[in-house]
DNA sequence: ACCATACTTATGGTATATCATGGTAATTTA
DNA sequence: TAAATTACCATGATATACCATAAGTATGGT
């Protein structure tokens, strides 16, 4: 998965990258959507995974505890699946766009089994970031000897 | 999933979100709505939900437990079947309306298989300690191993 | 190697269906 | 019988699905 720009119009429709798109018609599943927690972006990924997320949660045998309480009110109270019409577009919220300062250009970067939309100028900062981070670690990465990333 | 804001007018009337109308359907069941333990605000979940709530309950080792007796008493005398008319609207009583401070805008928040209504106030600011909360415990949701960015 | 053609993908526009919500009638309850 | 509660109707707004065009990409032939 590569990144991929699209335009944005004025009732929040994007085109769902084609790739994307095959994707989760392999899986049968479903895009769902919610603001990053920590960036500002919007992150992706299908339904089927964020439901294993939850069981996880649920799993993890505190069952009244405050924070497994949060945490899915956190994933499911934001989360949004989203369906796209059969020229493979989704409509993004308006909460959405504005968490992540989208107004009319999208940037869609895969990162794995999920996905990130940016604006532009966001990503444009944020992958000069990650560049910085990597040259900072890169002697750590020579002296292990693990140099994929490199 | 997601949040969704309706309006709720002199008479306590209020739509049921779509989505929620929609698995209430396919589930065969009914919304049961009471006021939460530990929030200023009306929890509600699908019937056959509470009742595998209250198996588990009686299932658990401390049977005798008075803790136990009083919570099951809380949430199960308080608890209220709400049936939705042919629009699809509920109407919340005035003591569940109280309880969440709500007068005339009602913020429903998915929780997976529950659910919960706030007033627009009282869900700002819970929104704003959750995501606190949870991004002060990142690092031992993260040694977990249930996802990077969640 | 270049050109023509077919195809996939993105994007603007429009019609249609769904949903929320104010209002009213019917039914129940005190 | 009055009050209150519940069920139904009507409308405006919103979101969804569909159609059409354009641009870009791959494919096959000369």
């Amino acid at each position: 998965m590569d990144t991929v720009i699209n335009k944005v119009d004025s009732k929040g429709r994007v085109s769902l990258p084609a790739d994307y798109r095959a994707i989760v018609k392999e899986l049968g599943s479903e895009i769902v959507c919610y603001r990053s927690l920590v960036s500002p972006c919007i992150e992706g990924c299908t339904e089927d995974l964020l439901e294993k997320l939850a069981a996880e949660i649920e799993d993890s045998n505190d069952f009244f505890s405050q924070t497994q309480d949060d945490l899915t009110n956190l994933i499911f109270g934001d989360a949004k699946r989203f369906t796209f019409d059969s020229t493979g577009r989704i409509v993004l919220s308006e909460k959405l766009l504005k968490h992540a300062q989208i107004k009319d250009t999208a940037v869609f970067v895969g990162k794995g089994r999920k996905f990130q939309i940016w604006s532009p100028e966001n990503w444009a900062k944020e992958e000069e970031r990650i560049r910085a981070e990597v040259l900072k670690k890169r002697p750590v990465l020579n002296a292990r000897k693990t140099g994929e990333n490199a």
